[in-house]
RNA sequence: GGCCUGGUAGCCAAGCGGCAAGGCAGCGGUCUGCAAAACCGCGAUUCGGCGGUUCAAAUCCGCCCCAGGCCUCCA
């Protein structure tokens, strides 16, 4: 297996520190609004990467903090009047929700930040003591002057960085403006901690290397996130444990590309965002979107539009139907062939996605199988094992995909009848009555597939 | 200014030195009582542009154009 390692620029093969396990730190939401489908599609991203470690046979253990505590957070709860939790709390029940609904594995750990409180003050407290970092008017900096090889991982010309460019100068008072706060005093602010380090609150960077680090141990293998999150979040977190620790911090950093809306970057500040709720209000699938998410390889940038949204849905569509119509088979000639298809569509699917989880062809090999079987059940030359081996095969691959409905597969007894009533008014070439019923099902979702042997029937989507 | 992506058919998207995967949409056909689904056929003589290297370039090199991102809020 091999992963594009930001660190290095390069396609490395993935060797785990311990055999078979995985430390895996995919960094999460900040739950002060509904996430946006951009930051759903580094949470796919990072879905994908987990199921497919999991399908290769890794035991993983999986965190993803939630940062409920920052400027953010802190401006919602005081605008509404109530509790810093109250407030978050909100937030994150939203995104569980929408996790859920992409269908994206719930990780093992959900860390949240003011519960790790004293895991960063303890890690801030090891830095002052290494001389990495110092105290300002109660606030604490990282100093980047003690840290060379900072700018390793966005591969960052640190003498290129033009103070005042970006960087607000005089915000606080820093020895240096590239230095980066681990604490904030807050003296008088509403939301602080009471700590060995005054009364204050952590910096942004702060949390992760805390508790990546103690879910995981000081070294682990893979850190994810969006591309945006390499600088400075991720430069810093690197900062920050590895002069804590004197140890290398992460061995893999799999970053992913924008979602792009009409060219452009979604985000918030931009305010030309979807939230997975718009989209579901009108009327798209959640798994659609899911599909359309995966379907790009994830460093490449993904423009998001209704047209493609569509699109993906139509693929869906078929992708489903195909599945569901594999029970209403029943064969008995053996096809020996379609079984060796199917051993090379499994074995095309493997060998694309542990190259860099490069899942287009991937998909295009079961793209390819669906049309192979379709021919084997077209002409009858297929036997009731080789319907299993197909059924078995796409269960096993939506381990990964995760896109197959698993719909209630009994009708009821209504319906039943009256499917059985136009089977009789088909044979006795009463068309039109056959007619009446076919749409008075379709009224009711239920569309009909006449085949030879036999009427299908599938929910309409 | 520095660094980094992407530009392949109407749309989405692989390929990254040896005849241009796959999906969606469209058109024609087969099947069907009619449909639907499925299948068959059609669709890029060409991969943003111009040069260069090579027996051979979408793939490598150079320059240019377009779009997007990062350079201390960000997935």
């Amino acid at each position: 297996m091999k992963f594009f390692n930001t660190l290095t620029g390069k396609k490395e093969d993935f060797q785990t520190l311990q055999p078979g396990q995985v430390g895996l730190y995919t960094c999460g939401p900040t739950v002060y609004d509904l996430a946006h489908i951009g930051n759903f599609r580094a949470y796919v991203f990072e879905d994908l990467l987990h199921r497919y470690l999991l399908y290769r046979g890794y035991a993983v253990t999986r965190v993803m903090n939630i940062t409920d505590v920052d400027d953010k957070t802190i401006a919602g709860c005081l605008r509404e009047g109530i509790s810093l939790k109250e407030f978050t709390n909100r937030y994150l029940k939203f995104f569980l929700e929408d996790m859920e609904s992409l269908r994206l594995l719930k990780p093992d750990y959900l860390p949240r930040a003011t519960e790790h409180i004293p895991e960063m003050v303890s890690l801030i407290k090891t830095l002052l003591e290494k001389g990495f970092a110092y105290m300002k008017d109660g606030s604490i900096y990282f100093r980047i002057s003690k840290f060379p090889s900072y700018g390793k991982l966005a591969h960052l010309d640190l003498s290129a960085i033009k103070p005042g460019a970006r960087v607000e100068v005089d915000e606080y008072s820093k020895e240096d403006v590239r230095d980066f706060a681990l604490w904030k005093a807050e003296p008088e602010g509403q939301v602080a901690w009471e700590t060995e380090l005054g009364r204050g609150r952590p910096g942004w960077h702060i949390e992760c290397s805390a508790m990546s680090m103690k879910y995981l141990g000081e070294t682990f293998d893979i850190h994810t996130g969006g591309i945006d999150n390499i600088f400075p979040h991720h430069e810093n977190e690197i900062a920050q444990s590895e002069a804590a620790t004197g140890k290398p911090f992460v061995r893999y950093w799999l970053h992913c590309a924008h979602l792009l809306v009409n060219n452009e970057k979604m985000s918030k500040s931009k305010g030309n965002f979807y939230t997975l709720r718009d989209l579901l209000n009108k009327g798209y699938n959640p798994l659609a979107v899911r599909y359309l998410l995966l379907s790009t390889h994830y460093r490449d940038p993904l423009n998001f539009t209704e047209t493609s949204l569509a699109q993906a849905t139509n693929t869906l569509r078929h992708y489903q139907e195909f599945f569901h119509n594999l029970s209403f088979y029943q064969g008995k000639q053996d096809n020996q062939i379609l079984s060796q298809k199917i051993d090379q569509a499994r074995k095309a699917f493997i060998e694309h996605l542990d190259d860099d989880l490069n899942i287009s062809p991937a998909l295009a090999a079961i793209f390819e199988l669906i049309k192979e079987a379709n021919i084997a059940l077209n002409t009858a030359s297929f036997s009731a094992e080789n319907v299993r081996q197909l059924e078995s095969f796409f269960l096993e691959v939506d381990q990964v995909l995760a896109i197959l409905e698993r719909r209630k597969e009994t009708l009821e007894e209504e319906i039943v009848r009256l499917i059985r009533q136009r089977e009789e008014a088909r044979k006795a070439k009463n068309f039109k009555k056959a007619d009446e019923i076919r749409e008075e099902l379709l009224r009711q979702g239920i569309v009909l597939e006449d085949t030879p042997a036999g009427t299908r029937w599938h929910r309409r989507q």
